[in-house]
DNA sequence: CTCTACTTTAGAATCATTATAAATTACACA
DNA sequence: TGTGTAATTTATAATGATTCTAAAGTAGAG
C-alpha cells in the first residue's frame, strides 16, 4: 500500500487523475525491479491475476495509451504480431529472441557505440536503437 | 513486357506460380532502380494506379505474405501504426523521419561496425539493425 | 457538500488481416 | 493440343486488435 502514494504522484506529474484502475496498472507496471516488457494481452491477465478490481478492456487501453503518451512507457515495434511496451523509457538496445518471442534490454555497455556518418541537413536525430535479433543454437 | 520474364523467375524460383495478378505486383514492387518501402494500403492504390487488371485484396495479402516468405521481401516495423515492407531483403539500417513518415535505407559504411560485447552463450545472432529516428528542424 | 469535468464501462464500430469456399487458371502429362 | 488436378483468385465472412460512444460513476476544486 505504501507504494500507492508514488503511483499517486506519477500519475499526478502527468496529468491524470489517480483512479483505483489506473493505480492497479501502475502498480503492475512499475512495482517492480527490473524493467518490464509486455503486450496488452499480457498486462490485462496480469491485472486479472493480482488484482481484486475488475477492469475494462477499454480502460486498460486508455491508460497505456496516456502513459505512453506522457512518457512513462516506451513503446517498441519488433514485429507486425505483437505490439510490445517497455517501462524502460530511456532510448536503449534489445535483443529479440526469436525461439522464445522475448525482448530484453541491452545496456548501452553492451554495445560499442555506433556513429552515424551520414550528414543530415535539416534533421535532428531523436534516437538510436538497435534491434539485435537472436535464435537458440537449439 | 521484357522484364515479365525476369518477374516470371523470380516467381518460379520461389516456388510461386507466374499468375497475372502476381506479375502486376512484381512489377510494381520490383520494375525501379531504388530499393522500395511500402504498406499494402500504399501498394493496393499503385495496383489500381498503373495496372488494368483488378486485383482482390486478398490476393495482394497472400502475395506479399508469400514473397515475404520466401525471401524477397522484408518486414520492417517501426511503430504499430504502420507495417512496411522492403524490397532490400538484406540485413541493413534506416532512418526513420518521424516527421514526414519516410522510411529511407542506411548503407552500412554510413554506420560504424557495431560489436556487441555481451556473451551470448547458446544463442545464434541472425541480425542487428540500427533504427535512427530522425525529425524535421521545422 | 455539490457541481462539473474527467473517467470507466459495456458494447458497438472500425481497421487490418486471415479464413472460407466456390470459380478460375496454370501446367504436367497424355 | 486437350484434360485433370492442384494451385490460385475472388468476394465475402470471420477474426483480432484497437478505438469510439454514450451512459453511469467518480475525483476533487471550491
Amino acid at each position: 500500500m505504501n507504494n500507492n502514494n508514488i503511483f499517486i504522484e506519477k500519475l499526478r506529474s502527468a496529468g491524470l487523475r489517480p483512479t483505483i484502475q489506473r493505480i492497479n496498472i501502475c502498480k503492475v507496471l512499475f512495482d517492480r525491479k527490473k524493467t518490464f516488457h509486455f503486450t496488452i494481452n499480457h498486462l490485462k491477465t496480469l491485472l486479472q491475476e493480482k488484482t481484486d478490481q475488475k477492469i475494462s478492456q477499454a480502460t486498460v487501453y486508455n491508460t497505456i495509451n496516456a502513459l505512453t503518451k506522457k512518457g512513462h512507457l516506451k513503446e517498441i515495434s519488433i514485429n507486425s504480431e505483437k505490439n510490445y511496451f517497455d517501462t524502460n523509457i530511456t532510448s536503449h538496445h534489445h535483443f529479440y529472441n526469436e525461439s522464445t518471442k522475448e525482448l530484453i534490454d541491452l545496456q548501452d555497455s553492451d554495445i560499442g557505440k555506433i556513429n552515424i556518418k551520414k550528414p543530415l541537413p535539416g534533421k535532428k536525430i531523436k534516437s538510436i536503437e538497435v534491434l539485435v535479433k537472436v535464435a537458440n543454437n537449439n
